[in-house]
DNA sequence: TAGAGGAGTGTAAACGTTTACAATACCGCG
DNA sequence: CGCGGTATTGTAAACGTTTACACTCCTCTA
């Protein structure tokens, strides 16, 4: 099957191999008849091209990498659906990276850049405050990057991006708990590096001022955007002297294990607590109750993402590096109550 | 940085681009100066190896695909992990096709090949009855395959395979409902084609023989494998004539769905209703009530198939294909009671 | 009918490695 | 000092494509 080459399909049609090449590649550029000779001969010979040598002669792997902080994450895994969708739509191969929630910095991505070689590189994860290094040793080397979900530092503001306004859609969560009448709101937030998080706490910090509502101390706690990081935070949130009666969830998965807590410390949500989180992976309609939450179109993002690095990977550095902004919405579930009530 | 060659290398060093290329791969067999004559070059050219023309001329892309059923199931996330790291370990990347939980055919898989060069595919998903074509076909082509989690059917047993007794592990967690006295069991299985999801329905169906229980007409429904499916096949349930006190789900991402469903139809888990899962997922130990569920272990299967797909690599078909056995565990947490009290 | 121009095809080089084979250098021994 | 043998290095081919360039036909125009 495999083993045939180019050369065959030349012998088996008599012709050259340029001309097998040409029409398969540039049908328009050979003779009706010529291109119905190779494809007998290679249906005859069952020929088909070693896309390592192509790879090689192209210098194009057809491959590109994504950076995410965390595989399980089912928001990630949705972001990851529309990404692969639309990279097989253009030919393209995906590998993941997980960073496992640390920050990448520019070396790292040097070394992933030269051990894989990629086309390109989507980053869904965090990088290293020292973007400069990042952005100057790829304007060096050109390479094709494009920025997902997570925003953008000013160091990086010359690579595309597509995301939410987190900011804004923060202060919205924290708006409509406000509406329902409460007062005292927390909120757990991920790891200091995540520029996303620093984003939605400085939504949650706003829409606190904007209502004139104090913000205590000790009311906004790192969860570490995991299960296990929520449920400790949700314990120290309940034993705060000022205890809180609602709290906002930097992500879905958080918002699951405070919950969880809540409820296993005996108190009830929405009744005690009220709790808003920020994805709306998939489970969010079936925790008890079902999440309050914040919905990002994952998948959409994932193919705008994909295919604006297609266009930077052909276009170079033609393509714009205006970060795109895609809607959210709150989506209202039963897990926030009127604390009076 | 990636457009110095070998040649460069040599020029500077004052060798011969073999020399070059033996100091890399082969160091025991240059002297100790040349080596670091090379050294030297390297790290003042900043050359780093061509991996497209190294892939080319070695005929390896060092890429191994994995096709499975969906990305977005955390059970198959953790598998993931496992088969990353230890694929990362062995210096391959790892691509992934997702079935959406169709059944695959061998056209499909061998269309896969073709396109994605890959050195090797593992297998998660079911594969078609006609399992004979992919056996047939790939004796010809002698490629390495190896399945992980899926039981083997025969017309497959000439590849290598890791996975549960998902049989025993069915069994042992309806016969942990019937030690709690339970009588009226039912089971939310996969779709009609996953051969795991027969074996775990044959678990389910020896265990209730043996205990001389009746398996009611409408006791054993599909739910897909998905959440929604799984809300479904609990409404039909709770809908029967003859009311079943227990219900038994081929996974958790199902058992999810259920206790979800029930509690909205206003019972109680698991004072109305008992529920049993199966696979452990990360978000057994966080659902209202915590879930009992088979543990499996995700991580270690996907590094062993992983291992075990780069020994037949490397070996051909000098590796064994004798299938693996993991331990299965059934934990228990708080969704299962006995239906009297 | 000569010549220009274009369409179709072939020849051969190139991509950056690895590696079989040849050549050289070095060493120890007689 | 010469010789055999081994350790190290160099030369050049090969992997399967793509593609620049050259060549051959053919057609159309003057």
């Amino acid at each position: 099957m495999s083993d045939v080459s180019i050369k065959e399909v030349a012998r088996i049609a008599d012709v050259s191999i340029a001309t097998v090449s040409r029409s398969i590649n540039n049908p328009e550029q050979v003779t009706e008849k010529t291109r119905l000779k190779v494809q007998d001969a290679i249906r005859q010979t069952g020929y088909s091209p070693n896309t390592l040598a192509q790879s090689f002669r192209r210098g194009r792997t057809n491959i590109v990498m994504v950076v995410l902080p965390s595989v399980g994450d089912p928001f990630f895994t949705a972001v990851m659906r529309g990404i692969r969708s639309a990279a097989k739509n253009k030919g393209y191969s995906v590998v993941i990276e997980e960073t496992q929630f640390n920050t990448l910095t520019a070396d790292e991505i040097g070394a992933m850049l030269v051990s894989n070689q990629t086309d390109g590189i989507i980053l869904l994860a965090s990088v290293s405050p020292f973007g400069t290094e990042i952005s100057s040793a790829n304007s060096k080397r050109r390479l094709p990057i494009v920025i997902g979900c997570e925003t953008v530092s000013r160091e990086l503001a010359d690579f595309p991006s597509v995301h939410i306004d987190n900011i804004a859609a923060a202060k919205e969560a924290v708006n409509y708990l406000i509406s329902q009448d409460h007062e005292r709101i927390a909120m757990i937030c991920g790891q200091e590096s995540s520029l996303l998080t620093k984003d939605r706490e400085l939504g949650y910090r706003t829409a606190m001022k904007q209502a004139k509502l104090p913000v205590e101390d000790g009311w906004v706690v790192d969860g570490d955007l995991t299960i296990a990081g929520a449920r400790k935070a949700t314990r120290n949130l309940l034993n705060h002297s000022n205890r809180p009666t609602a709290i906002f969830c930097a992500n879905d998965e958080m918002a699951i294990g405070c919950l969880h807590e809540v409820k296993s410390a005996g108190l009830g949500v929405p009744d005690d607590i009220s709790v808003v989180g920020f994805d709306d992976i998939r489970y969010a309609e079936v925790t008890d109750p079902p999440l309050t939450t914040i919905s990002q179109p994952a998948e959409e993002i994932g193919e705008r993402v994909m295919y604006r690095l297609c266009r930077r990977i052909d276009a170079g550095n033609g393509e714009s590096s205006s970060p795109e902004i895609v809607p959210h919405k709150l989506v209202i579930r039963q897990s926030v109550t009127n604390p009076a009530s």
